[in-house]
DNA sequence: ACCCGGCTTTCACGGTTTTTTCACGGTCCG
DNA sequence: CGGACCGTGAAAAAACCGTGAAAGCCGGGT
């Protein structure tokens, strides 16, 4: 097999100011800035790093590897739950200001899946 | 400002996403994703490999040895059901996602082969 | 220097989910 | 009937995850 070559050219460097949704949330990585239907969130650092990584890849499943890369950098050791406790925080935060949704889905032996999703509020059955 | 030149090189076939395609199945086996016309599928790690592995050679009859080698690997010792009982729970969850599809089919005395076939459920008669 | 408070890391327990294994019951022949 | 083969529920074992809380870090204020 030969070689991939891949180009890309932006017509500028200044990044157009990145921003990310999710169902009601609003993401600017730049500004560190979570809104949640407009409200604020306040989020630490590993909070806000995690929450975009993630949300810069919703729909898709991301392994704990990955995103120990991403939000710590290095890689991540055996039986370090980092990641695990992150996630957790940060449900709590997104639940405390967004009940009815769900955003983070774990998949046991692979990782967790960004997506916001609406409630059963809905009334099936 | 000018532009921004990003160049990437990759030394071997370019690391094209695999994605597998079934009927109306998806698979990305990086990611550990199954798509049933667009919903998400959650599947074990052994039922997505196993998945997996029956697609990548659809239309072929594989033996349980070889499903097993492959999935689970080392050799398939004589009594094992796991294969038989992983094949079980992958067809149910596929019945569920696609009710009027069959996927795996058995040839008693060889093995099972996977293959997208269309259901009576089109009414005939 | 000392204390305080927030953030991060680490630890540990307990609940879930997955994987493995077992066993019973069908089916398809000769 | 008897044996090989297969489907599958369910129990047992193992792996995986959620999370409260302890412990470590660090900067700011007094």
């Amino acid at each position: 097999m030969g070689v991939c070559i891949v180009v890309a050219v932006y017509p500028e460097s200044p990044e157009l100011p990145e921003i990310l949704y999710a169902g009601e949330l609003e993401i600017r990585p730049e500004e560190g800035l979570v809104l949640a239907t407009g409200q604020a969130l306040t989020l630490s650092v590993r909070e806000f790093e995690l929450l975009a990584a993630m949300a810069r890849r919703q729909g898709t499943i991301i392994s704990r590897g990955d995103l120990y890369r991403t939000v710590w950098g290095g890689e991540l050791r055996p039986g370090d739950r980092s990641v695990d406790v992150y996630v957790s925080k940060l449900r709590n935060k997104l639940e405390t200001a967004l009940p009815d949704r769900r955003f983070i889905h774990t998949h046991p032996g692979f990782g967790y899946r960004f997506q916001p999703q609406p409630s059963r509020n809905v009334h099936i059955e």
